[in-house]
DNA sequence: CGATAGCGCAACCGTAGGGTTGCACCTGGA
DNA sequence: TCCAGGTGCAACCCTACGGTTGCGCTATCG
């Protein structure tokens, strides 16, 4: 359940899932390009990536001279696991979530 | 997308995530009963609870002379609805992009 | 009653975290 | 070849956070 700290910790940060539901609309994206629309500077848009990245969140690739990120949800699902585990040991009512994130994981490495 | 940011938070600590997870298994409990079987102060694992309980992920109740708790952990699916919204809206743009990037190069990452 | 076990609150400390600025380095294009 | 845009790195604030200790209050049991 090691990876669980880092995806939780990564999720705790608005600016973060800020990040992450552009990224998700835009497919891929540059720090730059994200802070251009973010009340943030680029280093801090990098810094959250950084983050990101180390959760397993993002995957960097170099385009020319811009790195473009990419969503990689695959560690949510763990997440989701964890959350699901724990809750549904007394609540009855995260079986129908487990079913979204039975749906949600399909595509988890 | 309030509640996100309190689940996520008081998700993030491992700790919490600890107290959680024992009071799943004891249904009910003081903090003094957590704190004894972990290795930190009676204070801390009240400030613990005090931030899940902020995030609407535990309750207190009154017993005598003592304060149990018990976890509610129906704002998790808050937590997890977005994940699942989130993380499905990647797997469409991802797939998506990974089309275009077949298409257009092959330059594969 | 009185002693004891819990709780609540507050002060305090150290560190990690989000944010900023500044600058050096590389890369692509005119 | 030179310029501009983009990245990488480091130093630096300031606040929040996890953790501790100490003390006072409440309430239960003998």
């Amino acid at each position: 359940m090691g990876v669980a700290d880092a995806v939780f910790g990564a999720l705790a940060d608005g600016t973060r899932r800020n990040l992450l539901a552009r990224l998700g609309e835009l497919g891929e994206a540059s720090a730059t390009d994200l802070a251009r629309e973010l009340p943030v500077s680029r280093q801090a848009v990098q810094k959250h990536l950084g983050t990101l990245s180390d959760a397993g969140l993002v995957a960097a690739r170099r385009a020319g001279r811009e790195v473009l990120y990419r969503p990689t949800p695959a560690p949510m699902s763990e997440a989701m696991a964890w959350m699901a585990e724990v809750g549904g040991q007394w609540d009855e009512r995260l079986a129908a979530l487990e079913r979204q994130l039975a749906r949600a994981g399909r595509t988890q490495a």
